[in-house]
RNA sequence: GCGCCGCUAGCUCAAUUGGCAGAGCAGGACACUCUUAAUGUCAAGGUUGAAGGUUCGAUUCCUUCGCGGCGCACCA
């Protein structure tokens, strides 16, 4: 193995020996550090050109710059909060220590100590009177100029994206931010935060292809949650009014810029409300977030500027197929709108029932061209088989889509509680399934025996908060918002 | 799953029509006590993603495979 390090590791193995030789612990248990980068910029803001700070302070961090000078030498430090500059020299250190911290890597961990003065350049520095190895870092690290381009890299070692390109660590800093924005959003509006199982033994909640796993103990298959919603409408029926769930959902399809295998979904249900009440909800809670990166609500996303300017427009399905996609096809027989599709050159739709044809149109013709913040609403029964049917139009479902830059960022619905029109959309779901339908929905006794006991009138929501992410942070990928996006493992391990 | 593009030093990128595979940064040696993409001098660093083929000669042309990116399909 040694000998098929390349020149560059084998430097560094070398030094962690040198290091060791000369007494140092390359991996010490602890530091106490007095600041971070951050604290010592502000706390010592004031310091002139001629003084040092009073007190000696100590840090702990990365080199990720170093300026070697002869007897003198300057290096960056970054810590979690930011960075700093530190300086040594040969007079203060003494020969057996400056000589060891010319050695130093970059990337190597160090702890230093020394009082805070101003260079010549107005920058805050630390004047090092003693320093301490905390880690020995063995790789090299990426250009300082460029950093780390190569995107299959930056995927698969983010952890050296993060350290390199401070615009990385920016985006997930923001979608923490997003994520508890939209928390405290729910919670003062008395929210519950709620969790769920996601070793589920049957498929529910949306129509998609699940994960299959196995639980050896009980012999029996279990697949990873494709959605917490059926566990979630359980609890309305246990008692719980207002309720959210934010977790990973799996799902067992392709991967795209905008789909990986788990994600992040938010599931958010109110006792009492309908759609009407979910939509106004949806669009508060949105703002709340959006207002973390854009007071002014505008954005950029991919080069077009997106206006979250309230109230946001509301379009029925069927009138957004006649603005968008040029077709009408209210009052029309299955015949007529079956043939209006052909029209458009949607293919294999022999086989599938009138609603998803209309679905289908839907996401040719209209979902790409929605670029704004726009509510598409009353969707065909058939796709929607845990919504309550539209009143006045039993074809159709209260059911509402919120797109933005031709993404899904929401779902929802008043949700069904007539355990009978349950059963029975459950039971065509089956039918489905039994005849090779993989996505649709399984017979859940369990669930219907809930809604048979009674689950209040109720309004429910699914957001996708990774795509959510992208959009404020302005990422063209769902891989740009995940720290660990999926990857197919390379040969060499 | 299909199509197009990419893969060259640790990193960022070059390489003319098929003719000795190069630079910057990082790393090494030397010099340098306020630099900040520090600077100067010198030396080193490669199975060009993998395997095969065509050719006197392949980073370059062809085939297969691997991984990635983008688009399409599927989906949220």
């Amino acid at each position: 193995m040694a000998e098929e390090l390349s020149e560059l590791l084998r430097k560094r193995r070398e030094k962690l020996e040198e290091f060791k030789k000369a007494g140092l612990d390359p991996y010490p248990y602890k530091y106490n550090r007095t600041h971070t980068s951050a604290e010592i910029l502000s706390e010592f803001e004031k310091i002139g050109g001629e003084e040092d700070s009073p007190n000696e302070v100590s840090l702990a961090g990365r080199i990720i710059a170093k300026r070697g000078h002869g007897k003198a030498f300057f290096m960056q430090i970054v810590d979690g909060w930011g960075k700093l500059q530190i300086y040594a020299k040969l007079d203060i250190l003494g020969k057996e220590k400056y000589e060891l911290f010319e050695k130093l890597d970059m990337g190597d961990f160090i702890g230093v100590k020394g009082h805070v003065f101003r260079t010549k350049t107005k920058e805050l520095t630390i004047r090092v009177s003693d320093w301490t190895l905390l880690s020995k870092s063995l790789h090299p690290l990426p250009e300082k100029w460029h950093g780390l381009q190569d995107k299959e890299l930056r995927y698969r070692e983010r952890y050296v994206d993060l350290m390199v390109n401070a615009e990385t660590k920016e985006v997930f800093l923001k979608r923490i931010k997003i994520v508890k924005a939209i928390r405290n959003f729910l919670e003062d509006k008395g929210f519950l935060e709620v969790e769920t199982p996601i070793l589920n033994v049957l498929q529910g909640g949306a129509a998609a292809k699940p994960f299959k796993s196995f639980h050896d103990a009980l012999d029996m298959p279990l697949f990873l949650r494709i959605a917490p919603e059926l566990y979630l409408k359980r609890l309305l029926v246990g008692g719980f009014e207002k309720i959210f769930e934010m977790g990973r959902v799996f799902r067992n399809e392709g991967i795209s810029y905008k789909h990986n295998p788990e994600y992040t979904m938010l599931e958010v249900y109110e006792a009492y409300a309908d759609y009407n009440d979910i939509m106004k909800l949806t669009e508060a809670m949105v703002l709340s977030a959006i207002k973390i990166v854009s007071p002014e609500l505008k954005l950029e996303f991919k080069g077009e500027i997106i206006d979250f300017s309230p109230p946001w427009k509301k379009i029925p399905l069927l009138e957004a197929l006649r603005q968008y996609g040029g077709i009408d096809i209210e009052g029309k027989s299955e015949e007529e709108i079956r043939s209006i599709a052909k029209g458009k050159g949607i293919e294999g739709i022999e086989k599938i029932g009138i609603g998803k044809i209309i679905n289908v149109l839907y996401d040719k013709l209209v979902e790409p061209n929605l670029r704004q913040p726009t509510f598409i609403i009353d969707y065909p029964l058939e796709t929607s088989p845990l919504a309550k049917k539209k009143r006045g139009n039993p074809k159709l479902v209260e059911r509402f889509e919120l797109i933005i830059a031709g993404m899904e960022l929401a779902n929802a619905f008043s949700e069904l509680n007539d355990p009978m029109d349950q059963r029975e959309r459950l039971k065509k779901q089956a039918e489905l399934k039994a005849a090779g339908d993989i996505e649709a929905e399984s017979m859940d006794e369990d669930f219907l025996k809930a809604l048979e006991y009674g689950m209040p009138p109720a309004g429910g929501l699914g957001v996708g908060i990774d795509r959510l992410v992208m959009l404020l942070t302005n990422s063209p990928s769902i891989r740009d918002v995940l720290f660990f996006p999926h990857m197919r493992p390379h040969d060499n391990n």
